[in-house]
RNA sequence: GGCCCGUUCGUCUAGUGGCCAAGGACGCUGCCCUCUCAAGGCAGAGAUCGCGGGUUCGAAUCCCGCACGGGCUACCA
């Protein structure tokens, strides 16, 4: 886990282009070692100070799980150091614009519980929260790049960029911008733009030396420069590129650790030069491994359900998702799963963020959520539970009269709160409370070991005692079932089975003698006496 | 191709040089409970700690190499 850096090339000393400064300052071969995690003391690259954190999500589509993972970490970190947790959004590229993404991004972390301090519609002293918002903050700090010689611009045409790669491909070079610009004199670029030819803004590489940054998870990172091309960071558009943006952003808006997926590693020097071009700090990084498929794969929609709202509507509970994601990617330390926001809050650490990627398992998702159903207290699950069933349009839901009963439905609940491991499941398993009338298979009526005749026989006491059973309560009904099976010289169970199918259609339900009492007498006793009719017609 | 990141039961993980012939959880199997299904209890199968070298009295833990997997290599983020 722990690692200092592993790559060590030393500095040049002597270079006086412009770019000299973005090399690193110091000869950097001294390894920072990422903290001695022994003891919670010293060196933990964990923040004791409050921190300022972001989710920066691009509004392009559904909230991504692994986005929302990102964001607990972020609120957790915020809310532990008594720091403040941003939401920013990046909409720098129009292209990929996906209308309604913003809302949704919003209402995904609300359902989530993940309120932020400062974002669109929470106006901080840092806003405007939206980067189209905040153009003219980029082309202040490119005009004060282009200023002082640290970046430059280049009207070279997307079909000649292509086409040099393609060129660098086939000779086996790394592809990548070959500085044409980089010293055309400022008329060629005039004329170019008098013309009307889109020109960008890309900074300086250094082009030698390294360019070290502090991951938290990870320990430093190293790189080499040279590797480095003079990337874009103004687009011909107007807008600046994710990476200008976000460096610009998280100063502007002092933000003091950056949690992003592991898929930023490789451009996070270029960040760190734009830092340092600008005169700027550079946060604490904090890269966080990607979530996987089943097939191990990054997961996507491919996998089933990858955004957050798709599991809202799955029917899972927010607490579990929440404590079933903090873990992917962090552990306690001990050996305990089930935590409370409050409980995750208070042992949260970046020491324990996991270096690996995880696989998202859905099944142990699902259990989880089951232990956190069987937890709620009534009133909360029937609150829970009651849209799922005046939403439901399935039969028998599309005849019930709305709206639906909920005295009734919260006396119905204890029968399938620990068979529930998901809300959307609730409709199915209520559904035999209300069914007007069920169509038992006939063959599925007749137990192990019974025939037509001994079954007629059972259903037929069965409905007389039905009848006269008082009160119609689960222990009263039990007694004289019991006592009934022992009369018939039959085993419980083939009585107890017969009946719940009689009167439930189902082989599986909840405990017989709470779901006679959940049905109700009368219906109790239409069923039986259908059930017997079923019995006695031809086969 | 180049650069970067990663590698402990099927999966999530514990492990920070001796307490590890590797612990917990999900899933799986069996048993118990039991009117079915769940829930619960108990038991079990499941990891030569990716491979090979080294350091050390001692390595899952430290070092080196390799392999494999993934990511990046855009006027996308």
């Amino acid at each position: 886990m722990g690692r200092s850096e592993r790559k060590c090339t030393r500095s040049p000393t002597t270079c006086f282009e412009p770019a000299e400064n973005l090399v690193n300052r110091t000869n950097n071969c001294g390894p920072v070692p990422r903290a001695n995690l022994g003891s919670m003391t010293t060196n933990s690259v964990h923040p004791s100070k409050p921190v300022r954190v972001r989710l920066a999500p691009s509004p392009t589509g559904a909230l991504h799980v692994g986005t929302l993972r990102t964001a607990i970490y972020n609120w957790v970190l915020a809310r532990q150091t008594g720091g403040q947790f941003l939401l920013r959004i990046e909409d720098t590229d129009q292209e990929r614009l996906v209308p309604g993404s913003i809302e949704q991004i919003q209402e995904s972390l609300r359902w989530l519980g993940l309120e932020w301090d400062e974002g669109p519609g929470k106006d901080g002293p840092h806003g405007p929260y939206i980067q189209s918002e905040r153009l003219q903050i980029y082309q202040a700090a490119t005009k004060r790049l282009l200023d002082s010689s640290l970046a430059y611009e280049c009207d070279c045409s997307p079909e000649r960029l292509t086409m040099l790669r393609e060129r660098q491909k086939a000779q086996g070079l790394p592809p990548g911008y070959d500085n044409r610009c980089r010293s055309r004199p400022g008329e060629e670029l005039r004329e170019s733009r008098e013309r009307g030819v889109p020109i960008v803004v890309r900074l300086k590489s250094p082009g030698h030396g390294d360019v070290t940054f502090r991951d938290a998870v990870r320990g430093d990172i190293t790189f080499d420069s040279s590797k480095i091309q003079d990337f874009v960071i103004m687009k011909s558009d107007g807008f600046p590129t994710y990476h200008l943006a976000h460096v610009v952003d998280d100063h502007e808006m002092r933000i003091t650790h950056v949690l992003r997926g592991d898929e930023w590693i490789p451009t996070s020097p270029l960040h760190v030069l734009i830092h340092r071009a600008l005169g700027y700090e550079v946060p604490v990084y904090v890269h966080l491994p990607l979530l996987l498929g089943k097939d191990k794969t990054k997961l996507s929609k491919r996998h089933g359900a990858a955004s957050a709202l798709e599991y809202r509507d799955l029917g899972y509970l927010p607490d579990a998702v929440f404590n079933f994601l903090a873990l992917l990617g962090w552990s306690p330390g001990e050996d305990i799963e089930i935590m409370s926001r409050e409980e995750i809050v208070r042992r949260f650490t970046l020491d324990r963020v996991n270096d690996s990627p995880a696989v998202f398992d859905s099944e142990k998702l699902e259990w989880m959520n089951g232990v956190y159903i069987r937890q709620m207290p009534l009133d909360a699950l029937t609150d829970d539970i009651m849209p799922w069933l005046e939403k439901a349009i399935t039969p028998p839901w599309n005849r019930v009269q709305r709206p639906i009963d909920r005295t009734r439905v919260r006396a119905l609940i204890p029968m399938i709160q620990e068979r529930l491991k998901r809300l959307a499941e609730a409709p199915d398993l209520l559904a035999i409370f209300f069914e007007e009338e069920v169509m038992p298979d006939r063959n599925s009526i007749i137990q192990k070991g019974m025939d037509v005749a001994a079954t007629t026989k059972a259903l037929t006491e069965a409905h007389a005692l039905a009848k006269s059973t008082q009160p119609f309560e689960p222990e009263p009904l039990e007694i004289v079932f019991r006592a009934l099976a022992e009369q018939l010289g039959i085993k419980p169970g083939q009585l107890f089975g017969s009946i719940r199918v009689a009167i439930t259609a189902r082989s599986v339900a909840p405990p017989l003698f709470h779901t006679m009492s959940g049905l109700g007498r009368d219906r109790v006793i239409t069923r039986l006496d259908k059930a017997i009719r079923t019995l006695e017609s031809a086969p």
